[in-house]
DNA sequence: CAATATTTAATTTGATCAAATATCATTCAA
DNA sequence: TTGAATGATATTTGATCAAATTAAATATTG
């Protein structure tokens, strides 16, 4: 594989030697925002020993980190004991859509249970820096802050199982969505999330769950075009 | 250590390293089953060593093991660097029978498309040896067969994405259900899975989907009233 | 006696090393 | 030129050790 396409390079801050947090939870926290927010390229081998090297420690901690992040399906395992960020396919795209619309569903249904107006501020200040990286055209930004849109909405209500789970199916889509936002930037997604804030001031559940299934369903549009339509390899930029 | 400590005779220092699946493979292959059928208790606490110890292998390899189950929820890492197998909550059983509903659910009406005479009649060997444990009132073979035969069924089709998912909230609860089926016996689960099978042979997924969604509603039932009406605390035996 | 401080034991954690395994580039034969 | 062997390089893997951290057991104090 060529060095290209490997994505060791996550060099920004050295790991501190920090006490109290264990590194591999540390670098766990690291690796995770890294891929939900598209920094990995799919496809794109990953290598302990080049996590280590980029990230100054040794492999032990590295390894439970990224054990980790293969049981959430956010890197792959393969047999010859490679490691890769996934690439997307339709059918993985399909099924990630398909929990996407049953689970984030019932989240936003029992969010009404738990508004309370500090968090509704809180979810129209992150709705509010969304508008401002469309605007911008700032595809990172878009990325962060439609993904806090959506964690902030869900943990209206506390959720330990199904919240975790759909967590790591955004953590599936986020180097394909990059791909996809980079190319073709975020203007055309006009987003439902004025509805969806406005019925939870009604505290219309239903109208809340339409309002972001539509949201989920308008992004499954525009990435499945570019999947199938254009028949689009994910794995390049 | 010093040159002559050093026991370079080979018929007396056998290196024992295995070849082929690595270690920590083979070490979570192991750990999920115990889990999943229950040779866990509710709240007790994990220890590397421990595992370690009983397992016959170093540190390396179990902390990889234990941070991917950590990672499906299998295990719960707390703060204080200690490991145990989650308690059940109410809440917690509502969010898995929740997500059980819904991925389950989309995964019979999908095997509809994929069945061939082979994996029947394999379902319905599974099927068969579930009733031989139930009237033989085997509870561990109970909670395998049972399992085997959900996941024969949605194997059906591939399913690359919700099939992890659903076998993680098998995974989760496993250690209570091994818990009620030890108090209750399973003599009372007339089972839905005739019903399924039979639909499965008309390629009606609709009735295929009511069968098991009953099935899992029928589970739900007495797992709940176990844990509300008699309020009984799980991490006992 | 109860509560708190101190010591002791057990466990986790991160680095390092040797062995196993895989990848890559080169050579050599067809 | 192609393609299989070969050797060199890189990476993974599992064991081991020292340091850090935590739990427990013991001693001390009011």
């Amino acid at each position: 594989m060529a060095e290209s396409d490997k994505n060791n390079d996550i060099s920004q801050a050295p790991v501190p030697r920090r006490v109290g947090i264990p590194a591999h939870e540390v670098i766990y926290q690291k690796l995770r925002e890294k891929i939900l927010y598209g920094e990995f390229k799919p496809g794109g081998a990953v290598t302990l020993q080049g996590v280590a090297d980029s990230l100054q420690v040794s492999l032990t901690p590295i390894r439970e980190s990224v054990r980790r992040l293969i049981a959430e399906r956010a890197l792959e395992f393969h047999g010859n004991r490679r490691i890769s960020v996934p690439k997307m396919t339709q059918g993985r795209l399909e099924e990630i859509y398909t929990a996407r619309l049953n689970l984030e569903g019932e989240l936003v249904k029992r969010a009404v249970n738990g508004i309370t107006e500090e968090k509704l501020t809180a979810l129209e200040s992150i709705d509010h820096q969304l508008d401002l990286a469309i605007s911008e055209g700032d595809t990172l930004n878009y990325l962060k802050f439609n993904f806090l849109f959506h964690q902030q909405l869900y943990q209206m209500q506390h959720s330990e199982i199904i919240l975790p789970i759909v967590e790591t199916l955004w953590l599936q889509l986020g180097p394909s969505l990059r791909v996809v936002c980079g190319r073709y930037g975020t203007s055309g997604l006009s987003d439902q999330h004025k509805k969806a804030i406005q019925a939870l001031r009604d505290e219309d559940p239903l109208a809340a769950q339409k309002a972001i299934l539509d949201d989920i369903l308008q992004g499954r549009q525009i990435i499945f075009e570019e999947l199938s339509l254009q028949n689009v390899d994910f794995s390049t930029i």
